[in-house]
DNA sequence: ACAAAAGTGTTCATAATACACCCATGT
DNA sequence: ACATGGGTGTATTATGAACACTTTTGT
């Protein structure tokens, strides 16, 4: 049987109750989304996630995993939050599990005790090739990362720690995580619109335009001209040296 | 042996490849200080930590290993950083280790790998009883948090995260922060000097008080008669209901 | 000429900083 | 009286928000 081959090779070369699971961010359209993984037959989404390896260090693991998933590499990472609690498995996740697995397979794997090691991705949503090598995961969908439905286990809270940190980090870091969540030029209405979806709010232009030129981070390069019957607007690029 | 049954007690009833690490913090005469514990007869020092039970939260099993260490409860506790190196322990650590446990007691056990849930406390030190219930310490000492000696394991890395995240949180949680790390009442200059231990600079005495006045958040008490020949400070407590 | 979007300038309000000044207290 | 630490006022400087005005583009 197929998922018993795949259950006995996590058991032996992995370690037990760990897992690591990442929330993945992409700036599209006007919206920051997170990529969703549906659970086999079932209705139900999830985030990805996976096991950690013996000998490997955690953040390689959610590396790894990352490249399995969207065959992307040397993708921006940070951990967030370690969530650990006893017993959460609620019945529905149980019954959901069940009619997959079979009671014995939940009773032995799904209901084992898992600590979550969260990270949260950047990642260009064009680039990405959704690759399912995982047995469980047939399908895939971007969601908007405010509106996300009901997700399994306590994938939710996990979403919403992950906008947390996004939005603590962006200031901190706009320009790691500008130059992962955006195109290498982009005008300053894009990037006002990076902070409006982060943030959830407005800016105004023209106070946006002068803060973000007062940082000093930006190279002003040559206009773009959209074809569009406005004033073309110069294209910017984060500075290489800090 | 008692090492021996200690580690098969430890083997049976704790997740394997998992513990919980604390910094506990103390404010105390205008210092930031870390809670050391000194590993059996080696002049080494290293972090509070213990395992975690099977059936247990991440959350409980740090608050019951600082209830074990400092016999306090009701701590004030924040996770900030999970630590998974697959290999970390250098070949000194390993030599200590050795020379405690017996060369076959440091493969079955230290070289396991361990993934570090890490928290940081706050404390009152001089609240703090320290009980040694641990087989491998029977002593612990106090140091300035910003200048901590070499410690075992990537225990120093684990310091200077904590610190960084009791800085980003001070701002933020001034009220439960200043609770745990002060007593009830308190001058306006021995704020001060809990945000000077915890930033490592100084602040304008005057407008240091008009700032903290205008977050609206403590109560003016009566004046505070030391015995010293100057004006007697107003005391203050944090208001109750935000 | 006009609409749409971009860029710049100006004003006003608020917050941060520096520092002068006076106040209480015990020796 | 004076040294010491505490409290308040005030002037100056940054910072931020609001908004008017000008520029550029294609139709």
């Amino acid at each position: 049987m197929k998922v018993k081959e795949h259950l006995k090779y996590a058991s032996e070369f992995h370690l037990p109750n760990i897992a690591v699971n990442t929330v993945i961010f992409s700036f599209h359209k006007k919206r920051l989304n997170v990529l969703l993984l549906k659970f086999a037959d079932t209705p139900h989404f999830m985030l990805p996630g996976g096991l950690v390896m013996k000998d490997e260090d955690i953040d390689d693991a959610a590396m790894r995993n990352l490249k399995d998933r969207t065959d992307l590499e040397n993708i921006y990472l940070e951990q967030f939050y370690t969530t650990g609690k006893a017993k959460y498995n609620s019945e529905d996740i149980v019954n959901v599990f069940s009619k997959q697995l079979g009671d014995k397979m939940v009773e032995n794997w799904l209901n084992q005790r898992f600590i979550r090691i969260c990270y949260y991705a950047l990642v260009d949503e064009d680039k990405l090739k959704p690759t399912t090598k995982d047995l469980f995961v047939n399908e895939h969908k971007w969601v908007d990362a405010f509106e996300h439905p009901k997700l399994l286990f306590n994938h939710n809270i996990i979403v919403e720690k992950a906008i947390l940190k996004l939005q603590d980090d962006l200031d901190k870091k706009l320009v790691e995580i500008g130059e992962n969540l955006m195109s290498e030029t982009f005008t300053m209405g894009e990037l006002q619109k990076l902070y409006e979806a982060v943030f959830q709010r407005e800016f105004t232009r023209t106070n946006f335009q002068r803060k973000m030129l007062s940082l000093n981070i930006l190279e002003r390069l040559e206009k773009k001209y959209s074809g569009k019957s406005h004033k073309a607007p110069y294209l910017y690029r984060f500075k290489d040296i800090q």
